[in-house]
RNA sequence: CGGGGCAUAGCUCAAUUGGAUCGAGCGGCUGUUUUAUAAACAGCGAGCGCCGGAUCAGCGCGUGAUACAGGUUCGAGUCCUGUUGCCCCGACCA
C-alpha cells in the first residue's frame, strides 16, 4: 500500500495524444509533404521498391500543352494516378511516365492572335519556334499543377510528342504506313480562302450574313439504263412514255453544280412524283406543296410515291453536261431544305431549328469536290473527288462555258446559262449564314484540294486507290504473308473483340466507329506539326514515299528536330546522291504538309512505351474521357496495328464528362465551373481526390459546392476517425504490447474481423478500378463500424483502464491495425493524409522476433494490408444481432432522454425482457452489455410469452452515484476511502496504476 | 440528324445480376455529452383517425416512391418498345 497521496483523478485517464493534427489546414500541409517527397525522390524509391516485380503500364494519354487544367483533366489525371498507386501497392512494378500533346492548330492559332500582323513574312522556322516555346511554357504550368494534385510519376522527364526522339518516331511509323502500303495520295475539300490562296481550318472561319442565289434545278432520268426504264415503266406505266422524270435538286451555290456527280435521297423518306405538264419530277412528298408553290406549278397531281431508297444508284444525266449523276442514298439528307448547303453550320442550324419548309426538296445536289457530306458520301459510293476549281477560284479549263471565271462571279451566268436552257425551274435570293476567312473577311468556299490519306480498307498494294494529278506512289512494299492482304479497318474490328472494354459498352462503339470512319486524312496545311517526310521530284513530280528515305530523314530529326526540314534545302533531307526512282531526276521539292496532331499522338505507344527503358510496349491500361474513342483510342490502334499488328492496349477505361449538379455542361463562361486550383487553394487537393475517388467516374460526374462542401466534411469525418485511432495508441508500442489474436476481447477480435472483411471489398474494388466502392466501403467502416460502435464502445475501456491492462492492450492491438490498413488502403486516394497517419503510427522500436522491426518512410512504400480470410463469420454475425438489440436500447434511451428522465446514457440503468433466441445472445454478454449500450446498469430477463415483443427495453435511472473518475453509476461508489468519489472498478485500476507509478 | 451513354431520397452511391414492402452513409431538423471538443453519439423524415384547448406517447388506418408511358413475366430498378431530359462523339477539351 503506497503512502503517497491520493493521485488526482483526471490525470488516471488515458486521454488521447498524438501529434495528428484535428485541422488538416490542407492548403499549407500539402506543400510541404510534397516538397519532402521531392527531397527524399519518392517517386524513384518507389521505382527501386519495386524493381524486378511484374509489370504493369498506364500509358498517359498527352494532355494538350496549350491552356491551364480545369477539372476534367484534373478528373482524368487524378484517376491514372489512382490505379497507378493502386496498382503499386498491389504489388505491381507500375511506372507513371506523363506526356504532353505539343503541336497542333490551337497553338498555332494561339501564337498567330499573339502575333497579330507580324506574323505575314515571319518564316516558318521563326513562327515554329514561338509555338514551340508556347507549348513548352504551357506544359510547364499544367506540369506544376498536376504535381500539386500529388500524382507521383517522372515529372523531369515527360514524353513530349515535340521532342527530337518523339518527332523522328513519328516520321519512322508514318513510314510503317507507308511501307504497308496503306498511304495514298488523294483528294479531300477542305475550307480554302480563294483570296488569301490558301486552306482554312474550321476555327478560322467566321460566319455572317450573306446572300446566294438559291435554284431548284432538273436532272434528267437516263431514259436509256435497264435501271431506268424499269423505274420509268414503275412511274408512268410504259417506258415508251412520251413524258420525261426530272429529279429536282436545290442548291444556294449554282458554282458547284458544274462539279456535280451525284443525287443524295435519305433511303427513309417518302418521295412523291408529280406531274408538270409534259415533265414529272421527283421531290419528297412532304415538300411537294412548298416546291410547287415556289416554282408556280398548280394543282401538282401526284402520281406515284417511292421509299427514298428505290432511287438507290439510279443514273441521273446533269442538267446541262453530257455527264451521268448517280442517285445516292444518306442519311444527311434533311427536309430541313438545308443540308446541301455548303457550309458544315447551315446543315447544323438546319438540324437545331429543325426548321421544315424554308427552301429544298429532298433531293441534295452533291458535288464531292466542294462539300464534307459530298465527300463522305461520293466516296461510299466510289465517285471522283472532283473540283474543277483552281487555287485562286478560277474553274478550270475544262470547265465549259465557264472557264476561267471565278466562282462567285460565275453564280449569275450560270444561273441565266441555266434559265436558257430551260433546266432551271426556279430562283430567287436567299439570305443565310456562309463562313467568311477571319483574315481576310471574304467568303470562302469548299475546295478539294491534295491530301495524305491512310487508307482504311486496301489490302494489297494493288488495291484501287484514288490517284490526283501527282499521281501515287508504293515503293518498297514488303510482302508480309500473314497481313498482306488485311486490311486495317479487318484489322482493327478483330482486335478490339480482343481487348477489355471498361465499361463493356466500348467495344460496341469503337466497333461502330470503325465500321464507318472514313479514311484518315493525315495532312494538315499548316506548320505547327511534323512534316510529312515526303519529296517530290522537280522534274517529273514523282512523290517519292520511301521508308528508307523516310527514315533517313527521322533521323535528322532525332538530332536536329523536325524543324531541320524547314531550315534545310531537300538535297541536304535526303541521302547523298538520291535520284527520282521514275526519271533519274536529282532535284527535290519538299512536302508542305504537316501530319495530322492526332497522328503524333497516336504515335506515343511506340514512341514512349518502346523509349522508356521502364515501360514496355503494349500497355496494361489506356484510360481516357470517352472522347478518345474516336480521337486517341482510335489512332493508337490504327498505328499499333502499323507497327505491330496488334493493340497498343490490352484494357481501355473511359471516365464520363464533368458536368453540374443540372446535369449541363461545365461552363466557365456561366459560372457553372468549378476550377480546380481554387478548390485545392482553399480546400486541398485531398478534397479533389476524395471527390473524383467518391463518384462513379464510368458515368458522368457531378461537381458542385455542395457536392464538394460534403466530400470535405466526409474528408474530416475520415481523418477524425483516423486521428482517434492514433490518439489512443499513443504508448502503444507493437513490439512490446501487441495482444495475440486467440487473447483478444471478443469485440476488440469482432472489429478485426470486419477490417478484414473491409479489406477484402476494398482490394477487389481497386483491382476492378472500381474506385467509388473502395471510398463508401471505407468511409462506411468509419462512420458505421468505427465511429458510431466500436470506438464509441471502446472509449470506456482505453480511458479509465490502467495504461499496462490486458483489456486496453487488446483494444490498443485492434486500433494498430485499424489505424495501419486504413493508411494502407487509403494511401492511393489520400496520398497526403495517408502518409501523415503513416507517420504518426507509434514507432516500431527494439523487436521481439514477431512483428518487423522499422518501417518504410513512406506509406507510398507499402504494400496494401493483406486479406485474412478464415475470418470467424459467425462472430460477426452475432455482433450484427447485438447491434440490433443496441438501436433498441438507443430508441429507448433517446424517449427517456426526450422525457427528461435522464441525459448521459450513463445515467440509465436498461432492462430488457427478451423472448429466446435474443435471449441467450444477450445472456452470453452478461456484464459486457452495460459496456456495450454504454450504460451504468443492464438486466436481462427471459420471457416465455410468445406474444411478446421480441425485446422490450424500459429505461429507469442508475443505481448508486456517478463514479467521478469513469462516470459510470455505481451503488458502491463512496466504499473506498482511499479514493471516495469512485466506482469499485477504477479503484482496481487506481491500484495498478499506482502500483506501476504510470500514468497515461 | 446519326452513333454511344446516363436517369434510384436534397447529395454521393447500393441492391446478391429477374425475387418479396427499394437500402446505406451524408446533409437537414431535434436533442444528449463535454473524456475524439473547430469533436462524438442519438432520435426523427407524407397523411388521417381515436382527439373535444394544446402537447407528448400509444394504438389503428393507410399512401407513395427507381425520369415518363406501355409491354414480357407468377414476379421488373434490373429484360423489351416508345417518349422526355441531359452528356459524349461526328467540330484538335479529359
Amino acid at each position: 500500500m503506497t503512502t503517497e497521496t491520493p493521485l488526482e483523478l483526471k490525470q488516471t485517464i488515458n486521454l488521447p495524444k498524438t501529434d495528428f493534427a484535428q485541422k488538416a489546414n490542407l492548403g499549407q500541409t500539402e506543400p510541404a509533404r510534397l516538397e519532402r517527397w521531392t527531397e527524399i525522390n519518392l517517386y524513384q524509391l518507389i521505382r527501386e521498391r519495386r524493381a524486378g516485380a511484374e509489370k504493369f503500364v498506364l500509358h498517359d494519354g498527352p494532355p494538350y500543352a496549350n491552356a491551364d487544367i480545369h477539372l476534367g483533366t484534373a478528373l482524368n489525371k487524378i484517376l491514372k494516378d489512382l490505379v497507378v498507386k493502386s496498382r503499386t501497392m498491389l504489388g505491381y512494378d507500375a511506372p507513371y511516365v506523363p506526356g504532353y500533346d505539343c503541336h497542333g492548330l490551337p497553338i498555332e492559332l494561339h501564337v498567330e492572335r499573339k502575333l497579330g500582323a507580324k506574323k505575314a513574312g515571319l518564316p516558318a522556322a521563326t513562327f515554329r519556334r514561338i509555338c514551340r516555346e508556347h507549348a513548352a511554357a504551357a506544359l510547364k504550368r499544367q506540369t506544376r499543377d498536376f504535381q500539386r494534385l500529388g500524382i507521383l510519376g517522372l515529372w523531369e522527364n515527360p514524353y513530349l510528342t515535340m521532342s527530337n526522339q518523339y518527332e523522328a518516331e513519328t516520321a519512322r511509323l508514318f513510314g510503317c504506313f507507308v511501307e504497308r502500303g496503306y498511304v495514298y495520295k488523294g483528294a479531300r475539300p477542305v475550307y480554302w480562302c480563294i483570296h488569301d490562296q490558301t486552306a482554312l481550318a474550321e476555327a478560322e472561319v467566321e460566319y455572317k450574313e450573306h446572300t446566294s442565289p438559291s435554284v431548284y434545278v432538273k436532272f434528267p432520268l437516263s431514259n436509256d439504263t435497264v435501271d431506268g426504264k424499269a423505274f420509268k415503266r414503275e412511274v408512268l406505266g410504259s417506258e415508251d412514255d412520251p413524258r420525261q422524270i426530272f429529279f429536282l435538286i436545290w442548291t444556294t451555290t449554282p458554282w458547284t453544280l458544274p462539279a456535280n456527280l451525284g443525287i443524295a435521297v435519305n433511303p427513309n423518306f417518302e418521295y412523291a412524283a408529280i406531274e408538270n405538264g409534259a415533265e414529272v419530277y421527283i421531290v419528297a412528298d412532304e415538300l411537294v406543296g412548298m416546291v410547287a408553290d415556289k416554282c408556280g406549278l398548280n394543282r401538282p397531281q401526284v402520281i406515284a410515291r417511292f421509299p427514298g431508297s428505290r432511287f438507290d444508284r439510279l443514273e441521273a444525266r446533269h442538267a446541262w453536261l453530257e455527264r451521268p449523276s448517280l442517285l445516292m442514298l444518306g442519311e444527311h439528307v434533311t427536309l430541313g431544305g438545308e443540308a446541301d448547303a455548303e457550309t458544315e453550320l447551315d446543315v447544323k442550324e438546319a438540324r437545331e431549328k429543325s426548321a421544315t419548309g424554308k427552301a429544298g426538296t429532298g433531293l441534295v445536289h452533291t458535288a464531292p469536290g466542294h462539300g464534307h457530306d459530298d465527300f463522305v458520301i461520293g466516296k461510299q459510293y466510289g465517285l471522283e473527288i472532283y473540283c474543277p476549281v483552281d487555287n485562286a477560284g478560277r474553274f478550270t479549263s475544262e470547265v465549259e462555258h465557264f472557264a476561267g471565271e471565278r466562282v462567285f462571279d460565275a453564280n449569275p451566268h450560270i444561273v441565266d446559262f441555266m434559265r436558257e436552257r430551260g433546266v432551271l425551274v426556279f430562283s430567287e435570293n436567299y439570305a443565310h449564314r456562309y463562313p467568311h476567312c477571319w483574315r481576310c473577311k471574304n467568303p470562302v468556299i469548299f475546295r478539294a484540294t491534295p491530301q495524305w490519306f491512310i487508307s482504311l480498307d486496301a489490302h494489297t498494294p494493288e488495291a484501287p486507290v484514288e490517284v490526283d494529278e501527282d499521281g501515287r506512289d508504293r515503293t518498297n512494299y514488303t510482302e508480309d504473308e500473314e497481313d498482306a492482304h488485311t486490311s486495317l479497318r479487318e484489322l482493327a474490328l478483330a482486335e478490339i473483340e480482343r481487348v477489355e472494354w471498361l465499361p463493356a459498352w466500348g467495344v460496341d462503339r469503337m466497333r461502330n466507329m470503325l465500321k464507318h470512319r472514313p479514311d484518315w486524312c493525315v495532312s494538315r496545311q499548316r506548320f505547327w506539326g511534323v512534316p510529312i517526310p515526303v519529296f517530290y521530284c522537280a522534274s517529273c513530280q514523282f512523290a517519292v514515299t520511301d521508308p528508307t528515305i523516310i527514315n533517313h530523314v527521322a533521323d535528322i530529326f532525332a538530332t536536329d528536330s523536325s524543324d531541320a526540314w524547314y531550315a534545310r534545302e531537300a538535297k541536304d533531307l535526303l541521302p547523298a546522291g538520291f535520284a527520282c526512282p521514275n526519271c533519274k531526276g536529282t532535284e527535290f521539292t519538299k512536302e508542305t504538309d504537316i501530319l495530322d496532331v492526332w497522328f503524333d499522338s497516336g504515335s506515343s505507344s511506340v514512341a514512349v512505351l518502346e523509349h522508356y527503358p521502364e515501360l514496355r510496349w503494349p500497355a496494361d491500361v489506356y484510360l481516357e474521357g470517352g472522347d478518345q474513342y474516336r480521337g486517341w483510342f482510335n489512332s493508337s490502334l490504327m498505328v499499333g496495328l502499323a507497327a505491330h499488328n496488334r493493340a497498343p492496349y490490352n484494357t481501355v477505361i473511359t471516365h464520363g464528362w464533368v458536368i453540374n449538379v443540372q446535369g449541363a455542361k461545365m461552363s466557365k463562361s456561366e459560372g457553372t465551373g468549378v476550377a480546380p486550383l481554387e478548390v485545392i487553394k482553399q480546400s486541398g487537393a485531398e478534397i479533389l481526390r476524395l471527390w473524383v475517388a467518391s463518384s462513379n467516374y464510368q458515368e458522368d460526374v457531378r461537381a458542385s459546392d455542395e457536392i464538394l462542401q460534403r466530400v470535405g466534411d466526409a474528408y474530416r469525418k475520415i481523418r477524425n476517425t483516423a486521428r482517434f485511432a492514433l490518439g489512443n495508441l499513443a504508448g502503444f508500442d507493437p513490439t512490446r504490447d501487441y495482444v495475440p489474436q486467440s487473447e483478444l476481447l471478443e469485440i476488440d477480435a469482432w472489429a478485426l474481423a470486419e477490417l478484414d472483411a473491409v479489406v477484402e471489398r476494398a482490394l477487389a474494388a481497386y483491382r476492378a478500378y472500381e474506385f467509388h466502392t473502395v471510398y463508401h466501403t471505407l468511409y462506411n467502416f468509419c462512420t458505421v463500424t468505427l465511429s458510431a460502435r466500436y470506438f464509441d464502445i471502446i472509449k470506456d475501456r482505453l480511458y479509465t483502464a490502467a495504461p499496462h491492462a490486458h483489456a486496453r492492450r487488446s483494444a490498443q492491438t485492434a486500433l494498430y491495425e485499424i489505424a495501419d490498413a486504413l493508411a494502407r488502403l487509403l494511401a492511393p486516394v489520400l496520398v497526403f493524409t495517408a502518409d501523415e497517419i503513416w507517420e504518426n503510427l507509434p514507432p516500431l522500436v527494439a523487436g521481439n522476433g514477431d512483428v518487423p522491426v522499422g518501417r518504410v518512410p513512406s506509406v507510398h512504400l507499402a504494400d496494401f494490408p493483406v486479406v485474412v480470410g478464415e475470418r470467424d463469420e459467425s462472430l460477426r454475425a452475432r455482433w450484427a444481432q447485438v447491434y440490433e438489440v443496441r438501436d433498441e436500447v438507443l430508441r429507448a434511451l433517446e424517449a427517456a432522454r426526450v422525457s427528461k428522465l435522464i441525459g448521459s446514457g450513463l445515467e440509465a440503468r436498461v432492462e430488457i425482457i427478451a423472448r429466446d433466441p435474443v435471449y441467450s445472445l444477450l445472456a452470453q454478454y452478461g456484464e459486457e452489455l452495460r459496456y456495450i449500450f454504454i450504460v451504468s446498469q443492464v438486466g436481462v430477463m427471459k420471457t416465455e410469452n410468445a406474444d411478446a415483443p421480441q425485446v422490450r427495453v424500459t429505461v429507469a435511472r442508475a443505481d448508486g452515484q456517478k463514479c467521478e473518475r469513469c462516470w459510470n453509476y455505481s451503488v458502491r461508489v463512496g466504499e473506498f476511502t482511499r479514493y471516495p468519489t469512485v466506482c469499485e472498478r477504477c479503484i482496481e485500476a487506481l491500484a495498478e496504476i499506482e502500483a506501476e507509478g504510470e500514468t497515461a
